[in-house]
RNA sequence: GCGGAAGUGGCGGAAUUGGUAGACGCGCUGGACUUAGGAUCCAGUGGAGCAAUCCGUGGGGGUUCGAGUCCCCCCUUUCGCACCA
């Protein structure tokens, strides 16, 4: 559709801009040309633009993951303007609870319903003109990618970094499944039903990633990530430096034992009055007298059964008393020892040295049960004396009294010498402790990888030899989850009995499944050796793409997601698979969009289908219009009265190449402002200020028509390249509506003169005493004294100066002040 | 409670290092062209005032020739985490 004919003819109306002409037919030419196919062998500048992968829900594409698509999509192209060999994989993130509670819900077979659902994204996704590589397009459902899932299961396992253990885990009564820490928000629902969770003790698999707690807290101040993301990922990691201290108890009944505590206030000891074991703590059962005994296992029975949520919420103090002792190391007295739930045995040693005088929950439970409270920490303008109504916590910059010998040390040389005084009997030791749990993996679910491992009498636990990989998930028509806390899978003795690898003994199957967190955790490294079924990720494609250049998504991700697809590469590197051990070298957290300023849900019928919007006003319109609304790293307000704007701008342009002309010279004021954009929208665009690239190529289009001035071609031209990435349909057919040959993408980035760029006149601001009182038009570079002058010509500041000024302030090429 | 982000016109939002507050867009007002236009184009658009001018970036102080921006004290919204010793 060659339109120069007939836009030279003056009798035929002007061709108006038609999106979805242009739109059909761009994509169908990109895919013929292969224009977004990445050369991963011969590629010179290799720039892997990672997006994170939605999971295809039956719903179709959110406008929310068009928002984060487009956001990277514009990064992709305008670097590959830039010359580089940018590869833009996409694929499913297709296992998991999500998929397949909609399977359960409209009774469709996961088997059946995913591949329904992909092809429905695919096609929206097409529809928007992302510049993805299709032929590394993956799924993590397929065999041949959950083949390398399950190997990554046997590497952990290999090294140890994969083990099973009875534990009090997260269950979703609901969801019918145990869930990791990260998957329990807001104090105890699940994250994707919102029911609230359960404690259950269950046999479940780990991995160890608490063991590289310390790495993953130090490498971050070593990668180029959103400052918000790390600080995310720092307070979930949790560090705290304190001491780990031991208490003897006294004999009560039965054998004396030590108990051992954490706690990042060993200043305090002297005024640890009791002690306070977690209701699940092993050494509760022997330190509990035959007096107090009904007490106390009435008091655990309570506390199991409860719910975190009520556990959680609640500050109010419950608690039961052993019966037994333990002798303070500092002072030599004899403590009480208490159980209680506000003591999580997940955290430090599940036991805790009470210091009710400087911790509020300490005051809490010794108000409540009447325990002694020591002051042993005094603030600079406070005797000690008068009696506390709540704990003197923040006494970091206190001082020491009655604490013996440390009476007069400040908090900080406290914590140093006791913890050295104590170390020599032997009873403490410095000590780092993390809140980062170990990652629980397994799912008592149907819809995942089933985890490659097989028990047999004789020879225990048995990883599937890698020969035998993948473990194929069996088609079962009764996938729906069960209370029985086991999976589905475990109902069907034919899939789960096997022969043992080792001995050939009968042996049965783990029947649970792995996390979907786990399929999503090492995806990018998959995208460039997508076809290989030899190895999981090739070695020269991956030194060659990896680690990912550049990674955008959203930010609700920062502790899952991110976390365990860093950890799963440090153990990679561990084990001499990767050479490098942090997987994205930059991220940057997109923001989120809302809807006329509420949020979207189904339930308030406020979604935004992306398939209308982009029928009616067209792709490039749509994306324009994602990346106006707001600061891209921010999010913003999605608002249908808005997208004509976007619309206009792209009429316009369209507009104004129909009637450029050839003829004459460009305006030089034109041209000045050309370069201005150019250089405005080549900063703008890295830092992902998209709104404000958008609005200077807005301002430019108005400078170019204003007037109904017919443009010149050199001032347009270049505006085409500029708005490609944003809008690329419009731009290619464009582009070769001027000649252009193969595709925009392929041709180079305008550049812009720095000396155009600049203004010679100014206007320079003149102030009176830090007041606007006029404007001046001045050179660029004048000088002060000149400036003074012009500026004291002006009537309108001469009536504010009478005599001469105190004092001039010149900021060359922006103001003068004069202070009278 | 802890941690993060943010409070600017009717609305979405601009504003390198302190230096013209409100770019750009929506909406609105007026006009042009039109049989008509929810199309297009032009002009205007923070508030008050005829005007000179004054007031304006959540509130209150401060630093400075000059503060949306820096400092102190509050208030509000929002998102994470939450009895982490």
């Amino acid at each position: 559709m060659d339109n120069s004919a007939t836009r030279n003819d003056p009798l035929s109306p002007p061709v108006a801009y038609d999106p979805t002409a242009i739109e059909r037919k761009w994509q169908r030419i990109w895919q013929q040309r292969g224009t977004n196919h990445t050369d991963l062998q011969r590629a010179q500048r290799p720039f892997y633009a990672l997006m994170m992968f939605p999971y295809p829900s039956a719903e179709g594409l959110h406008v929310g993951n068009l928002f984060a698509f487009t956001g990277n999509d514009i990064y992709g192209r305008f670097q590959r303007l830039m010359g580089h060999n940018v590869f833009e994989p996409l694929g499913y993130d297709a296992f998991g609870i999500h998929s397949e509670n909609y399977a359960l819900k409209v009774g469709v077979h996961p088997m059946e319903l995913i591949p329904r659902n992909i092809e429905n994204f695919q096609r929206q996704l097409e529809s928007a003109g992302l510049m993805v590589d299709w032929r590394y397009r993956l799924a993590t459902t397929d065999p041949s990618y959950y083949k390398w899932t399950q190997w990554l299961f046997l590497k952990l396992f290999d090294q140890g970094l994969a083990y099973r253990k009875k534990a009090a885990v997260n269950w979703c009564p609901s969801c019918k499944t145990v869930l990791a820490n990260e998957q329990v928000v807001s104090g105890g629902f699940c994250e994707r039903c919102g029911t609230e969770v359960e404690q259950r003790l269950l046999e479940q698999w780990f991995f160890r990633i608490s063991d590289y707690a310390p790495r993953l807290l130090d490498n971050l101040d070593h990668i180029d990530w959103s400052e918000t993301t790390k600080t995310a990922q720092r307070n979930w990691i949790g560090r705290s430096e304190g001491a780990e201290l031991k208490f003897e108890t006294r004999k009560v009944s039965g054998e004396a034992c030590e108990i051992r505590v954490f706690t990042t206030r060993p200043d305090t000891i002297y005024g640890a009055t009791y002690m306070v074991l977690a209701p699940e703590h092993p050494l509760v059962e022997p330190l509990t007298t035959a007096k107090e005994k009904k007490k106390v296992d009435a008091y655990r029975e309570r506390t199991t059964k409860q719910d975190l949520v009520a556990r959680k919420t609640s500050t109010d103090k419950t608690g039961a008393f052993t019966g037994s002792y333990a002798i303070n190391p500092a002072t030599g007295k004899e403590i009480p020892i208490w159980i209680s739930d506000y003591v999580l045995m997940e955290y430090g040693t599940g036991a805790i040295m009470a210091v009710p005088g400087h911790d509020q929950r300490d005051f809490d439970f010794a108000k409540e049960f009447d325990l002694p409270i020591v002051r042993v920490v005094r603030g600079e303008r406070d005797d000690a004396n008068t009696p506390l109504d709540e704990a003197f916590a923040e006494g970091e910059n206190g001082t020491l009294v009655n604490s013996g010998m440390f009476d007069g040390y400040d908090v900080d040389a406290a914590k140093k010498a006791i913890v050295e005084y104590l170390a020599k009997a032997g009873s403490a030791k410095p000590v780092v402790n993390y809140r980062l749990h170990d990652w629980c993996i397994s799912r008592q679910r149907y819809w995942g990888p089933p985890i490659p491992i097989i028990y047999c009498e004789d020879c225990g636990t048995v990883p599937v030899p890698e020969k035998d990989l993948p473990v194929l998930l069996p088609f079962i028509e009764d996938f729906k989850p069960d209370d029985s806390g086991v999976s589905p899978l475990a109902r069907h003795e034919e899939w789960y009995r096997v022969a043992c690898p080792k001995c050939g003994k009968t042996g049965r199957r783990e029947t649970d499944v792995s996390d979907n967190f786990l399929d999503n955790s090492w995806y990018f490294l998959r995208y460039p050796s997508v076809g290989n079924d030899e190895v999981p990720f090739e070695k020269s494609v991956t030194k060659k793409w990896l680690p990912v250049t550049s990674y955008i998504g959203g930010n609700e991700h920062a502790v899952l997601h991110l976390l365990y697809s860093r950890f799963l590469t440090m153990v990679l590197h561990d084990a001499g698979h990767l050479d490098f051990e942090e997987p994205f070298t930059r991220f940057r957290a997109h923001g989120h969009i809302i809807r006329e300023g509420a949020k979207m849900s189904k339930t308030q019928g406020n979604i935004v289908n992306p398939d209308e919007y982009i029928e009616k006003w067209g792709a490039d319109a749509f994306r324009t219009y994602l990346m106006f609304l707001g600061p891209y790293e921010q999010g913003g307000d999605f608002r249908d009265a808005s997208i004509s704007g976007s619309r206009r701008f792209l009429d316009r342009l369209f507009a104004s190449v129909q009637s450029m002309t050839a003829d004459g010279e460009p305006d030089h004021e034109v041209m000045r402002k050309l370069h201005q954009t150019i250089r405005k929208v080549s900063e703008d665009i890295p830092r992902l200020s998209y709104n404000t690239a958008i609005a200077a190529m807005m301002e430019y289009i108005n400078v170019v028509r204003r007037g109904e001035r017919t443009p010149h071609r050199d001032e347009v031209l270049p505006l085409i390249t500029l708005v490609a990435p944003f809008a690329p349909h419009i731009a290619e057919e464009l582009w070769e509506q001027n000649g252009g040959k193969g595709s925009i993408f392929d041709s180079a980035w305008p550049t812009f003169d720095p000396a155009l760029a600049a203004d010679d006149m100014i206007e320079l601001v003149v102030q009176v005493n830090g007041k606007v009182r006029s404007r001046v038009t001045v050179p660029r570079d004048i000088e002060e004294k000149e400036a003074l002058v012009a500026a004291l010509e002006d009537s309108a500041v001469a009536k504010f100066v009478t005599g001469a000024p105190k004092k001039v302030i010149f900021v060359p090429g922006r103001l003068i002040n004069v202070v009278v």
